[in-house]
RNA sequence: GUGGCUAUAGCUCAGUUGGCUAGAGCGCGAGGUUGUGAUCCUUGAGGUCGCGGGUUCGAGUCCCGUUAGCCACCCCA
């Protein structure tokens, strides 16, 4: 365009960062990644789950039904691109000072997108349905340690059951994951509570109905407020009940059903033991499925999302100090507001942030060495030629036939004849062998772990270790 | 969305009360020595000091703005 300005044809370089909140993964973070991921799924595997996958973003509806605002208020919009009328109603609405809202939305979470799923076809499947997830989330938040706006999340499900059994099944693949990677109950506690019990709680305690989840929102909050503050929000919710004023404000860091009944009027304590049996038949079950010394039942737990019916649990670090590794509960009415049929249903959602924080703060991540190892990445055998021209020309030949034998092989990309030099390329990718090119038909075998090695006829000592013929 | 802290090489950091061509270690590349993963020696690449203004003869250094990152609140995985 002759537009008479004399930039130059080529336009100036820009560098652009990754988007808030979001990870760049090179090879050694992308490992890191798939050991987790690759422990979620045998966790579940082993659990007797089944992997299932849904889309990356789903309709606004979906989200704004039934999730609760927390989570609503954090949703990456999304346009089709080509919706242009869509586009331009949000424009039109946000110009009025409306919220406007877009067509889709980047998952938050996954449980919504797995209701729908069973809603629509899980006629089909034998009950309980038992499904594992595991992929990325976002959410528009601002980052912070441990909270980052795209995140992988590792959910399992259990549909069509609504015993108490089943919330502890749920529980349990959750704990595998933990003893899988070494983590013990000293260092992270799943704690549990039952909004069906809360719930029947503070209706004795004389809350209506009406303000039940706002009863909650207290209940959640209560060791980060003080006393007063709690009262005043009590109070701007409607909530302000004497009886459960007082047990809202009961003294802090116990946590137990003896400490919270306490608390309680003596009308409402009354009746309580029978309305605690769904709580006390979960802690039978934590003693069936031996997971008891991993969990405490803490009363403060009420969980934000708005669509739990039931049991609900999470998962904190022993000291209290990290954020939530992992959350769930029972979810009984999603799946038919869904469209479905009325079915139970139980799971949760790990997210990789937390966990990986305290994989590391306790030392619990292995080597990258090891994660290699682990992954089955870790090279078979490196090639080495031992400077004379007919080994070299021989490199890409070795190389073609071990990797069409099935062997991870590797050979060095540096100019250097130095053998040593050339070992230490071996070493620095972990191979387990080097076979170091001796002649057209010899060669020299390298075990690097147990640092020996045997000289003799190529064919005789590749034989060593190439997998068995199928 | 609110607040605090930080910003010099890929990483960890020096850089004096403002003063010559901005440094080190590690890592990365090349070469040498010892036919075997170590050690050692030589050497190279990589930075408009986050970005934009201002003060000054002179700014990595002082001031303002801005962006990004981290941390906390909120909320949550």
């Amino acid at each position: 365009m002759p537009d008479g300005t004399d930039k130059p044809a080529s336009s100036p370089k820009r560098s652009f960062a990754a988007p808030t909140g979001t990870r760049d993964l090179y090879p050694l973070e992308l490992a890191r990644r798939r050991w987790i991921e690759d422990k979620w799924r045998k966790s579940a595997v082993r659990h007797g789950f089944e992997e299932v996958d849904g889309p990356t973003f789903e309709h606004t509806e979906l989200y704004t039904a039934k999730s609760g605002d927390g989570i609503v208020g954090e949703i990456f919009s999304t346009f089709s691109g080509k919706d242009e009328a869509a586009v331009k109603a949000m424009g039109d609405a946000l110009a009025r000072g409306e919220k406007g809202a877009a067509p889709y939305a980047l998952r938050p979470e996954f449980t919504p997108t797995l209701a729908r799923m069973f809603a629509a076809r899980g006629g089909q499947f034998s009950k309980p349905c038992k499904w594992s997830w595991q992929g990325p989330c976002y959410r528009a938040e601002r980052p912070q340690r441990g909270r980052l706006r795209e995140f992988l999340q590792w959910n399992c499900d259990l549909i069509g059951d609504g015993s108490a059994a089943a919330d502890v099944e749920v529980m349990a693949v959750c704990v595998g994951l933990l003893e899988s990677v070494g983590l013990k109950p000293a260092d992270l506690r799943l704690r549990f509570n039952s909004r069906r019990v809360l719930g029947s709680l503070v209706r004795e305690m004389g809350v209506d109905a009406e303000h039940e989840s706002t009863a909650f929102v207290l209940l959640d909050r209560r060791d980060k407020l003080d006393d007063d503050a709690l009262e005043a929000m009590a109070f701007e919710f409607g909530t302000s009940d004497f009886g459960f004023l007082q047990f809202l404000k009961r003294p802090r860091g116990r946590t137990g059903a003896d400490e919270a009944l306490n608390a309680m009027p003596l009308d409402a304590r009354a009746k309580a033991n029978s309305l605690l049996e769904p709580i006390t038949a979960v802690s039978r079950e934590l003693q069936n499925a031996g997971i008891a010394e991993w969990c405490d039942l803490d009363f403060n737990v009420a969980r934000g999302l708005a669509y739990y019916t039931g049991t609900v649990f999470e998962l904190h670090e022993a000291s209290g100090a990290m954020r939530a590794v992992a959350g769930g509960g029972r979810y009984d009415n999603l799946i038919e507001t869904f469209g479905g049929p009325p079915t139970p249903a139980v799971g949760f959602g790990m997210g990789d942030v937390v966990l990986s924080l305290v994989l590391q703060d306790k030392g619990l991540m292995p080597s990258d060495k090891q994660i290699a190892a682990d992954l089955g990445l870790r090279p078979d055998v490196f090639v080495i030629s031992n400077g004379q021209p007919e080994s070299d020309a021989l490199v890409g030949a070795y190389l073609a036939d071990l990797r069409r034998k099935g062997m991870h092989a590797r050979r060095s990309y540096k100019t250097t004849k130095n053998v040593g030099k050339l070992l230490q390329d071996a070493a620095s990718c972990n191979a387990r062998y080097a076979v170091i090119i001796e002649s057209a038909t010899d060669v020299t075998l390298k075990d690097m772990d147990a640092n020996t090695q045997d000289k003799g006829p190529a064919s005789e000592l590749l034989a060593r270790i190439l997998p068995p013929p199928r």
